[in-house]
DNA sequence: TTGAGCGCTTGATCTGGATCAATGCGTGGG
DNA sequence: CCCACGCATTGATCCAGATCAAGCGCTCAA
């Protein structure tokens, strides 16, 4: 028994706790920058027939890369990495999944990577069949995961640009603003601080440098007052040379 | 006038020539592999309609990075390279696009990528707007685009992890292998022999290298009797040591 | 035939980032 | 309170691959 079904029985008796079944998706905090954003009023009946809420703790392994895709997940709290490892532990951070991200994009029957959780968090988990009926049911719900995915992909190529050309301090002024945006996005307003809640290492191998690089280049940063280095992540100062420093701005 | 519309004047020529329309499905080689397979035998005359088969010279720009997205193209012969490059020259070959491959995948309004033919090459090319319209009225043919682009997004990551964390001798294997397995769909059966129809400056770009250590490293594998150089490309000799060289075989 | 140009190879040297090696430093458990 | 452990930082050194610099060997045009 893997984590997400021990989240699942978790889950199972917090909704027997208060008796409703629905009220996650009334107050859900991302619908209308997740999935769940296309859709009409009367199709959130049927969305919340087929989720279930769950939450997971720091460090707890959503999916595994070899895991089959039984579910897919709607993240509505919280971080979570996507990673690919090789046999000899080099590993590779594909992306963070942040509030409202979805995880399945593709609807392929096996998982390509392993998602662990970076903080805790909260996510609307649905079965995959279920998720595979809306989708021959409801045109536009396809046509929204595929301009999810196309967006995904989109991002992907973005990224093979910054690992195949960008150098060490290129690519760390490329993420922050990457993270600003993302969030800014979330909280509905662009902040000069920005929240880092994956560790050194994380940015290390989303960016394909080693973890001294990474502590190296960010402290320099701060001693030619670029940004601040704060408790939780950094607050950047001189955005000009973020700007200058990143390819698309 | 971009080089994608002076096609489409050459083609007009040659469609009146043999007074014809739909001759080019009926004998597509790629059927089978591309985009087009999914459509059932009454669904042939709606594609042929809204086709039309265009020729690209060596060099010729198919779509720029910059371009608004007015038309797709799913190619029948010749090879293409998708790149996106930086301000200062630096270029990352996202890429290379061979026969049944579909160029516009994400459905999106605009390209994200620039595609050059490398060798000469034959397309069919789809109005947008057409190919929108068809996506709307069959859904299964939205989730072929959806499982087709599903599976560049898997690539993407695929070739994140080789740029992040592969050392160039690990690049060069794994793209030699990644080059026999597209040829073989293609051709229809394995063989050693590997065309390499872009040059080697194509190869480092896709690979994040130089084009000395592409060179250096494919002439110590030619000295260590790992592959012969041809005049096309490779004849892979020890296919052990590829296997062994790819994280995933 | 010649030679100009281009793609590829090869050699010499350099360097950005990796590796190796301590040293802080905050936090939570005993 | 203290200590241990996990993370981050910092310094010293190394090296894979970049850069700089010639050549080589096609092909094609004059």
């Amino acid at each position: 028994m893997n984590v997400a079904d021990h989240a699942q029985t978790v889950r199972h008796h917090a909704q027997c706790a208060h008796h409703s079944k629905g009220d996650e998706c009334r107050v859900c905090q991302v619908r209308p920058l997740g999935i769940c954003s296309v859709l009409e009023p009367d199709e959130w009946v049927a969305i919340e027939q087929i989720s279930q809420t769950v939450t997971f703790a720091e460090r707890d392994t959503l999916v595994s890369e070899t895991d089959p895709c039984s579910h897919f997940f709607s993240i509505t709290a919280g971080v979570a990495r996507l990673t690919r490892s090789l046999s000899d532990g080099r590993r590779q951070v594909m992306g963070f999944a942040l509030p409202s991200d979805f995880l399945g994009l593709s609807l392929e029957k096996a998982w390509t990577f392993s998602v662990e959780a970076i903080t805790s968090m909260t996510a609307c988990r649905f079965a995959r069949h279920s998720i595979v009926n809306l989708v021959d049911q409801k045109p536009h719900f396809l046509m929204r995961m595929h301009e999810m995915a196309s967006a995904e992909l989109n991002l992907a190529q973005d990224h093979m640009l910054l690992l195949g050309r960008l150098t060490a301090e290129e690519k760390i002024g490329t993420f922050l603003l990457e993270m600003r945006r993302r969030w800014a996005r979330i909280d509905g307003h662009v902040s000069s601080h920005v929240p880092l809640p994956m560790g050194r290492q994380d940015i290390a191998d989303y960016l394909g440098l080693t973890i001294e690089t990474v502590s190296r280049t960010i402290n320099q940063m701060q001693r030619d007052k670029r940004l601040v280095i704060v408790p939780d992540g950094i607050r950047l100062l001189d955005t000009g040379y973020f700007d200058a420093l990143s390819p698309s701005g």
